[in-house]
Order: C-alpha cells, then sequence, then structure tokens
DNA sequence: CTATCAGATAGACAGTTATCAATATGTTGA
DNA sequence: TCAACATATTGATAACTGTCTATCTGATAG
C-alpha cells in the first residue's frame, strides 16, 4: 500500500471519526451510523468503509446479516512508519519504552 | 495542527514528490520546478508550496530574489505521532534505538 | 417461498481541488 | 529609475469527492 492511498483514506472528517469508533472495537454498519447520530446516512457510511475497505485499514467479519468492521492498526502503523521514513528520516524517535 | 489538515497536505502525488526534494535540502521554488521537470508549472509549484506552508509542514527563507523551502521534519514526526495515537494505540513501537 | 432486515450499489448533484495561462508583486543590478 | 528575474496571485476549467435518495443484493425467520 503507498501513502497517496492511505494520506487519502484519513484525510476526511467523517472517515476519521468513523476510525475513532473503530479503533479497539468491532462494529456493526448501524452501530457506526448511529455513533454518528444523525450526521451522515447509512449509504454515505458505507461509501466510508469501502475507502477504508480499499485502503486495508479495516477488518472485516460477517456475521449472519450483519458485517463487522474494526480498525487494522497494524497496517495504520506501517503507513505511519513509512511516512516517517520518507519525510522525517532525520528525526529520532521520541517515544520509547523505559 | 490537526490529522485533517495534515492527511490533506499529503494526500497528492505532486505535493509528495515536492516533499521528497525538500527533505533533507534547501531548494527554491525554481529547483522544484525543474526537479518536476515539465511535469507542472511553476504557479501550481507554487500552489503547492503555500498548501505546505498552511499546513505547517515547511520551513521557508528568503534569499535575495529567491525563497527557499525545506521539510519541517518534526512537524511530520508530530503529526505523525498523534496519527499513531489515535488510530494505532495498541501496536507496539517497533523501530527502536538499541 | 416470502417478508423483512442489514448492507451495498447506482445515479445525481454540490463543493472542492489540481492545473494552467496571464498577470501582479517584489527584489536586485545597471 | 528601470529592466530583468523569481515567486505569488488571479481567474478559468476539468476532474474528483462527499453526500443524498432510490434501489439492489443477500441472509434469516416464519
Amino acid at each position: 500500500m503507498n501513502s497517496i492511498t492511505f494520506a487519502k483514506a484519513i484525510s476526511d472528517e467523517t472517515r476519521q471519526q468513523i476510525m475513532r469508533h473503530l479503533c479497539c472495537d468491532w462494529h456493526c454498519v448501524n452501530d457506526v451510523v448511529e455513533k454518528l447520530s444523525g450526521q451522515v446516512t447509512q449509504p454515505t457510511v458505507s461509501h466510508h468503509l469501502s475507502i477504508l475497505r480499499e485502503a486495508g485499514l479495516v477488518h472485516i467479519r460477517r456475521e449472519g446479516k450483519q458485517v463487522f468492521y474494526s480498525l487494522n492498526q497494524d497496517a495504520i502503523a506501517n503507513c505511519c512508519q513509512d511516512l516517517l521514513q520518507s519525510f522525517a528520516p532525520e528525526t529520532v524517535d521520541v517515544v520509547r519504552s523505559p
């Protein structure tokens, strides 16, 4: 996956809200629609999820009629590492374990 | 600075090429135009630089008639750290000094 | 099999963005 | 002061993107 696709995927406010909801939990589409209470419709959420899916940023699990999504944190970590290597190679890693 | 602004700023191919050129060196606008040999015009480069500037991602230095730019690696590192904290909080930092 | 529910897809529309040609601004050297 | 040069700004245009309504697909329960 490349940095452009990643950047485009995360460059929308609604999408980042969705990502926050899916960050450490699985949620079905309607859950997400409700969390975004009235901001956007179900098709819009579906559209955003498909962008995240095509960018490889979410895990997907089907369960009966419902489809559950959760954030693929590893993919995101990799993309961020790529960005750091490309555009901040001379900075020292600040965050470090004790 | 927020993650949306950052993501939008880096979500364009031409802009990422410019960022690569400015990553570890100062270059004036015409340098950049030449490095992108024929892909885009000077006003377009100027436009992209202004987006990077407004996002706080470049350093600027005026020298006579010319204006030099270089990438603000610290700003980029900070933005990436923010993204990691928001969207990959459960991953372990892999890159680490010995 | 059919009705119902969850999610995806299609098509339309508005707002944004990348690009260019033309022009303006601002700096330097003669 | 003026000519030449480097960069920025303006205005136009085409392509892209986010959103909606309407509809389709696919799964389950009766």
